[in-house]
DNA sequence: AATTAAATAGTGGTTTACCACTATTTTCTA
DNA sequence: TAGAAAATAGTGGTAAACCACTATTTAATT
């Protein structure tokens, strides 16, 4: 019997790519197609596979919830994560919901079909590259092990507008608070996020898709 | 006679898809697929496509450098970008640089086989979206027309340490330049790029890949 | 009901970014 | 080779960001 795979992504070019290259594989089949969360969600109800491949940027869903929301109502669904981004940050947020893989996007096609083995059989997949990445992390952060990394809902409302270019001023004018208290949403964001200053802020909230 | 078609994306599942889709269309002949930039400029000069399905954004050359050199020296290649950005910035200079259309990532089957229609018979093609962004740009900028937004070696060396957290005395520093040169730089890049600060900057420096 | 996390606001200060100018030298290019 | 663009450096100033604290009130969670 074939691996039952269904495919989670909103560019119709990358779901048909991945299709395609699945077309050759006799034990693969592609069940379900999905363009965005909600429509995962709903037909997952109806069907489930046996490997989810998800993209980790949605329109209309963060990859973290989405997972975290699949893993607890569908545990026997063996999440592969797709993505673009290589911050180690994502992959382990994605991993610590319990994806069981996470492959990058410049993966080639023997590469996506050992993946989607692996993981079909209960293993763990990462992109060659994130090995190394991890290990390197794993070396950097080995004193500050359970830092939290999940923002606040204040925090990603100061975060939003911090990239739409307001000044701290600005931001607690909008959002009725003290200047002060922005400052300290701000502070803590530099934190949690680990960077030095607002370009960092900026950098980080896009790569990982943040806000 | 179909089509001759050059496809350049450094991800083989894009690629992949974009063949699959022409598979059936019977007027579409896929020739060349490249991984970069390079590759492209090397197997250009064997043998030219009727269209290049041209990727903004290549590991090692950025697309407006690119899409340039290519329409210098083959005229005749109709040049389609393909994007998951849509700027209004970028897409503005793709096209000022002599590409004939613009194609966002999410399109589906028809649109992109009716860009590649459109585009070789020397017509313009432009995702739906875009068309109403560009229009809305135009009334926008009309007064500030010939706004270079092209930036200057020293403007991306300067705008690339800022991305990566670099303070402007570190910047100098590291460049061998006074303050007062660095500070000049980043409000040269804050002008050019119409943004009111730090975060503006790493937005936009992020979102069009111009570092 | 007790603990914890989050949100709020403050003091007091330093550093950095931002802005509008002028001005010289260097490099490109028409 | 003349003119333009780029790179350099400066003056003098204002606004904003960054930092380390303390402290109260308001959810959330056990």
């Amino acid at each position: 019997m074939p691996i039952k795979l269904a495919i989670t992504d909103d560019h119709p070019i990358v779901a048909n790519g991945i299709c395609s290259i699945l077309r050759d594989a006799a034990n693969v089949e592609v069940t379900d197609i999905y363009a965005n969360g909600t429509a995962l969600l709903k037909g997952i109800k109806e069907r489930q596979p046996d490997v989810l491949l998800l993209d980790m940027h949605l329109p209309d869903m963060t990859g973290p919830e989405l997972a975290a929301s699949i893993v607890k109502n569908y545990p026997k669904v063996h999440i592969l994560v797709l993505s673009s981004s290589d911050v180690i940050f994502q992959v382990k947020k994605m991993l610590k919901v319990g994806c069981m893989g996470y492959l990058l996007k410049d993966s080639d096609d023997t590469t996506i079909l050992q993946a989607i083995e692996t993981v079909h059989k209960g293993g763990q997949f990462l992109s060659p590259v994130l090995n190394q990445l991890l290990i390197e992390d794993m070396f950097r952060n080995k004193k500050s092990e359970k830092k939290s990394t999940t923002l606040t809902r204040r925090e990603k409302e100061v975060l939003q507008l911090i990239i739409d270019e307001h000044t701290n001023q600005e931001i607690a004018d909008k959002l009725f608070l003290s200047l002060h208290t922005v400052e300290n949403h701000r502070i803590s964001l530099l934190h949690k996020l680990e960077v030095k200053n607002t370009a960092g802020l900026v950098k980080v909230a896009l790569q990982t898709g943040l806000v």
